[in-house]
DNA sequence: CAACTATACAACTGTTTCGTTGATAAGGAG
DNA sequence: CTCCTTATCAACGAAACAGTTGTATAGTTG
């Protein structure tokens, strides 16, 4: 039987999906390190500590959800933040995180009281 | 040997596990229905065809994240939505979202054209 | 052409997490 | 007290995903 509604549930998934692709801590930092402008993988490699493997695995799935752009120069190859609106996401999640600290911060205060 | 940057780098870590909480349909679902009012484990259940242990664990995972809050009333629990932030951020990426489909539709136009 | 560098691809392994099933706790109703 | 509803907890198997290792491709250099 078909859904009631399939738009919805694949519009929900897509959602779904991007948050999924922000959920890895290394993304974030590559994506906190672009910030400053646009870097290779063995940059990112030497920046990062991680394996030239592991990086270029994670800069094709940014790159496959549309938030990073390439561009080819000689045989290095520049990734570049391409939806700015991940930096947007990024500020709202810290501020969210901040607060979350700062309640748990005085929770410890009031306790120790 | 210590990390150089053990602050940045379990910031990083929170903000990764942030949006890995939203990365599942099911929870984007949950959070979605919560936007109209508060509601119960079984209602939620009901309305998004789910069983009482999916939901319940969902829920679980959403108010240890800090995002909902509960309220036990007789022997209901009615869960809300607690951190409003996370609106802000399913409109951004919903933002975004459409954006890429309409990218791809372009495409295809021009293909076919 | 041979050697080197930069990047990507593929297969394997371990971990995480999803959904389900079964059991448990706690609050009303008869 | 017994039954029913509501919600949570615990354990299992299946699927998804991360990181590593090995290999392939492509451009560069000598």
């Amino acid at each position: 039987m078909t859904p009631a509604h399939p738009f919805a549930d694949e519009l929900v998934e897509l959602i779904a999906r991007r948050f999924r692709v922000l959920g890895e801590p290394m993304r974030i930092r590559i994506l906190d390190r672009l910030r400053s402008g646009e870097a290779t993988v063995s940059d990112l490699s030497g920046a990062l500590a991680a394996s030239q493997q592991n990086i270029s695995k994670h800069l094709a799935v940014l790159t496959d959800a549309g938030m990073l752009g390439r561009r080819k120069e000689r045989n290095h190859v520049y990734y570049r933040i391409a939806d700015d609106g991940v930096f947007a996401l990024c500020d709202q999640v810290c501020g969210s995180v901040e607060q979350q600290v700062r309640t748990l911060s005085n929770l410890v205060t009031a306790v120790s009281r």
